[in-house]
DNA sequence: GTGCCAAATGATATCGGTCCCATATAAGGA
DNA sequence: TCCTTATATGGGACCGATATCATTTGGCAC
């Protein structure tokens, strides 16, 4: 029936040398089978190649000594670590955890596994995990927004593996891009209030002196004021308060300093929803009506932007369709083994009208 | 001065067997400083062991080769992967979110990198991905919550490494803990508005038969119950609604469906703050004001509740800090050699005080 | 019966680092 | 001067898998 394993018998004592791990390896795995490692390692990774009383030998003692196979060591040997790398600015934004969520469901089936960075909004930071993902050796990077550190290009330039920028669509994309462009975004929104006819026109937004930069938010409020410009209004009511990241706190702060400054202001355009819910909540408690007073309307389209009262519009982008059509293409891209040329894809916005912005 | 290397001169010709990667190894590093692969190792891991000179020229040959080092054949040779796990049921929660970031932060200067997965509350999902985790040696496992799959629990177990559970305090932990007892959240609401006199209190809470069963959710209702059966009070207020996670809409809808049914109800505690901010919305939309005609509670202190009119009495449990705290214990705890023995802390909670409950 | 091919399995080199120990040199003490 | 010790570096085995090629076996055609 079965015929005796050839490999060399235990060697029984193991040399002092190293020390000694309590873990079986594949080599246990294989002695108790009675089956060279190499068919194990067939069992484990394409059961079919394996004849099946075979294999329900290997599956028995896998299951007896509960091994669990080295992914560490597989990787070494086989060249592919199965990690793919994503570099966020923040976990702590719902927008952020979408696309990592939407990452990781398309990367699931395939097998892949999520290596997650992020920088807090520091581009020194983001060169320095950017050095510790690539010691990782993933399949493919996925970063978000353009890189500034020119080392940090350079580095993934030579890393030799497809990366792919997302959400902030760059001028000169590294390689692959699907995302949105936020400078458009700022252009939208003021079109929109234009459109409405509004006249004194604001914004708020943070600084973009503070330690970290919001530099796509920064691109909003340059789309949002070049808009301005060309329609020929002021962009004066384009207040610049507080330091990124942004939160409701911001936005209410922000919004109740605008309010003082320029009294006559119109409609308002928030660079985040978290600022404009804040906003919102100022106005509450300003006594200010919206939008009989003041429209506002913000930027990503947050759940508890739906639920407040009134409703907010904003411009919506779905951020976990983003990350799951990232994921389904570096499967894809992954899978082949040609290099396809770099695509960028645009994956658009979308204004969500709802009840801050009056509608006259 | 230098001494000539004494390793075997270059094979210049690499055996056609394995298909060769374009990127430096540690051995083109050594070869062009002329030092032995070992001396490129000290210098990167432990620079002081190796002369100033030495040292130099290894640095110039890294610079030149744009060389990254290896972390997965180090790791394999070392058997340290420099990896703790965490399994999370979500990343879209701001908390877990925090927690995320807390140990990121704590980890970070020990070098140590964060392997994140999350299971969506899906118990089958924790176990496949509890096997993945474990397949990449990590050093240490957290995870949130007390496990639920039999052979889940036996894998930890057969880890042979740190395991914390955090968060939810667990009645019978695996080794370590640090949280608090989502049942003790419950018992403090409930008694909060015993306190205060109400008599008709109520609770949103998602329906535990939901595909998806939100655990800690369920303590906390658990508790809040037990402390109203307690006080001779009803607990026919006490509404499950909807399913897992629960959101701001949840909330909404809850509450309209309990203010149906139990028009009379005076307080309310929301299981979240989620679906408290969404009580609060709803309660506007339906003119009831807040505290004056129902007073609402909720729990995990999100930055939105305290921004809301009015701004939201909660329970706080500080969540960054817990993973701050984690991370800090788990480096200590690899540092050392020796295996403490299991512990338990309970961070506790704190009720956060604003406007949404009624003070009489 | 013989030869050939496919299927199943095994033997071994190898992935790219680090551990352990050996060795060479320099420094200090009897 | 010689011996001892500390410092700097090298040599080679090894971590635990998989790639590759070799070998064995069985089935089938002639």
């Amino acid at each position: 029936m079965s015929r005796p394993p050839r490999e060399t018998a235990a060697p029984a004592e193991p040399k002092p040398g190293r020390r000694a791990s309590q873990r079986p390896t594949i080599r246990d795995v294989s002695r108790l089978a009675g089956v060279s490692r190499m068919t194990v390692s067939r069992v484990l990774s394409d059961p079919e190649l394996v004849l099946p009383s075979t294999r329900d030998k290997v599956f028995k003692a896998v299951a007896d000594l509960g091994y669990v196979p080295d992914k560490t060591a597989g990787s070494l040997s086989s060249r592919r670590t199965g990690f793919i790398a994503l570099m966020l600015p923040t976990l702590t934004n719902a927008n952020f955890a979408a696309v990592a969520h939407g990452l990781t469901e398309a990367l699931r089936e395939a097998d892949y596994h999520l290596l997650i960075a992020y920088t807090d909004y520091d581009m020194a930071e983001e060169e320095r995990q950017l050095r510790n993902l690539l010691a990782r050796r993933p399949e493919a990077i996925v970063l978000t927004g353009a890189m500034h550190r020119r080392n940090a290009s350079r580095m993934l330039m030579a890393a030799d593996v497809p990366v792919v920028e997302i959400a902030d669509l760059p001028s000169q994309p590294i390689e692959h891009a699907i995302g949105f462009s936020n400078y458009q975004v700022g252009r939208t929104a003021a079109r929109y209030l234009l459109d409405r006819g509004f006249t004194r026109i604001g914004a708020i937004a943070a600084s973009p002196e503070g330690e970290v930069t919001d530099h796509r938010g920064e691109e909003r409020m340059r789309g949002f004021e070049e808009e301005l410009r060309l329609a020929r209004r002021s962009t004066d009511g384009v207040l610049r308060h507080g330091t990124a990241p942004v939160s409701f706190h911001h936005g209410a702060a922000a919004f109740r300093a605008l309010v003082e400054q320029h009294p006559d202001i119109e409609a308002i355009f928030a660079v985040s929803d978290l600022s404009a819910v804040g906003a919102v909540m100022e106005a509450q408690r300003m006594n200010l009506r919206i939008p009989q007073d003041i429209s506002i309307m913000g930027f990503g389209d947050f759940e508890i932007g739906r639920e407040i009262n009134p409703a907010l519009t904003t411009i919506h982008v779905d951020f976990h369709a983003l990350g799951l059509r990232t994921g389904k293409m570096l499967v894809d891209l992954l899978a082949s083994d040609a290099t396809p040329a770099p695509s960028t894809v645009d994956v658009g916005l979308r204004i969500v009208e709802r009840a801050s912005v009056r509608d006259r």
